[in-house]
DNA sequence: CCCGGCGATGTTTACGTCAACATGGACCGG
DNA sequence: CCGGTCCATGTTGACGTAAACATCGCCGGG
């Protein structure tokens, strides 16, 4: 028994047949005899033949691979946009190379640096915040098509994204049409470009309904800080709506509520960000806007397969949709 | 401007040298002048040099890729997990493939098939819960390495888990310690080899204690699923101690028991699995079994990587910590 | 009956890299 | 001062594939 993995000339040498037209079955071209199409698929299956990619990326210059750089700390909605980016790219027979950043501050070359200095991918869709990044850090290669979700609009790159202002501002808009004199804000980190653009939304919403905005909290997406912003307003009796910038931080501000016995939603409503699955079952029902990280992700594979082909796509806003549930009603 | 992307000959010219001075600079090999490999690096940045990772691949016979199947709808635990993979393959510079999963059904060569036919990927780590695989549907190449987390034991692979016995058994004898007379159970999805070690360790705990086994209650991991047996568990008042396979289920379960105006922890005592970072601001806060991803993930890596250079490992078992907070109590 | 054209198949070559071998000069011990 | 050794560097070829071009036989129109 060999230990070579058997090529192309094995198959051909068990067919009878000329490489090159082992190579055009491979390929699925017309132009090949039944008889012979059917002699050279029972040969690759008898020598157990599989297409060498690496042979074939070289020589057609193509690698029919995208690349996707991420944060290391998978965040809720970036593990399920990364999987509807897998899925859209599978349907097209591009795979998907993970490049996840490893420690942003570790000026040496590391994480998806080390395989943006060789060719191995044929795009590039970048999913972080992109503020983490010091701009220095990150050197694309040029002629490299990429396409930019979450973007600071820093880079001149296609973008992707959700329509963040929209959302926010359909959040907001739901608490003052309950009744509520004012809406307050837990925000997402500074960093983060979705982040910035919801709590301006948010602002925006509320100085065009000549309301009074309160001072913005700033949180981390962690349940965690939503808890202790949470502390803080529940010893406000005029805090009696706040729009969170994610649902992890609505749960975290629920629960520092119940703790200090403001009830939701008759005491304070919450409204949160994402609909994540669980967010249904929270206590009470999360009132959320959703969005579809699906939607994103398909928009952002596709933008780049373009970008690839040579064509040019214009920025794609992918819209939200606010879901009601329990954790909003009027002030009593 | 020559559209050609640059290669090796290209630098070996501008620095006048030969190609292969130019590859072992490339590969950091010693035996190459010191104001050689200066002229070579500097040649390489002026040009724009990036290596050829298709070309490598074909000459070595090694694509330094490991591919992992994943199934489409991403799970917590999952995306954790992947993360944590990803994170130590950089590391060994390996890059990630990812082979979602599409249809399971879908007789057709598809999602991972459409790679594992074809020589890409030096090793495959199998990230799903193998009873959804029906056998003959997934055939992986002969001499292919492969690991299996959470396996079936179907397939002669090494496996590397979380220690399900262990953790699943801490639960239930946390609840046994605190009073209770049994411990019910909510189990995860039958197709799934955790669920399965889950419920067992569960049933032996309590048959070594003694007590009565409760009829076993299947969720499929979903809050949802948690949420409906929690409704009918409610009416029980013999139901004062209840273990979920995992966190979502226990959510949704508890959401059941305050809908119903069952207290936890004074009428029921609630456990979970995994300790999602959510579970410390559920409401109550979530007693459960931390599992850690991370170490599976990169267990699972070093484990394929030794089985690719033709070691043999046996089985890794990752420990579990039970993480006590304020969803258990004796009963009253 | 011949020739043009077309479809099926074969032959040659190049893609970019690196292992193996070749070369040639510097240095060292006897 | 000579043979041997070692180190830096160059030359050749092969990895598996598919494009480009070549060949061959058949068919139909004039």
């Amino acid at each position: 028994m060999s230990s070579r993995v058997p090529s192309m000339a094995d198959v051909a040498r068990e067919a009878g047949v000329s490489g090159q037209t082992v190579s055009r079955v491979a390929n699925g071209r017309t132009n090949v005899d039944e008889a012979t199409r059917e002699r050279v698929l029972d040969a690759m299956r008898r020598v157990g033949y599989r297409p060498n990619s690496a042979a074939r990326a070289l020589r057609i210059g193509r690698f029919r691979t995208i690349g996707v750089i991420m944060a290391a700390v998978p965040t809720f909605g970036n593990s399920r946009t990364l999987n509807a980016i897998a899925a859209a790219a599978v349907a097209e027979s591009f795979s998907i190379s993970l490049m996840p950043l490893t420690r942003p501050s570790q000026g040496e070359v590391s994480g998806a640096f080390t395989r943006l200095n060789e060719q191995a991918v044929d795009g590039v869709i970048i999913l972080i915040e992109q503020h983490q990044l010091d701009e220095s850090e990150i050197q694309l290669p040029t002629g490299l098509p990429v396409v930019v979700i979450d973007s600071s609009a820093r880079y001149a790159h296609p973008v992707v994204d959700t329509d963040q202002a929209a959302g926010a501002a359909s959040a907001t808009r739901h608490l003052l049409d309950l009744g509520h004199r004012t809406v307050w804000h837990i925000a997402g980190p500074p960093q983060s470009y979705a982040a910035e653009r919801r709590r301006k939304s948010w602002q925006t919403t509320l100085k065009r309904a000549k309301r009074e905005v309160p001072p913005v909290l700033t949180g981390d997406w962690s349940a965690q800080s939503g808890y202790e912003h949470g502390l803080r307003l529940a010893g406000d009796p005029a805090a009696t709506a706040i729009f969170a910038a994610n649902d992890q931080m609505a749960l975290g501000l629920m629960h520092a509520l119940h703790e200090k016995g403001r009830s939701v939603p008759a005491d304070v409503s919450v409204v949160g960000f994402d609909d994540m699955d669980e967010a249904a079952y929270f206590w009470p029902p999360l009132t959320t806007v959703r969005q579809s990280f699906e939607a994103v992700g398909s928009a952002a594979v596709a933008a780049l397969l373009a970008e690839i082909a040579g064509e040019v796509r214009a920025a794609v806003s992918v819209p939200t949709e606010l879901i009601v549930r329990s954790s909003t009603a009027p002030p009593n």
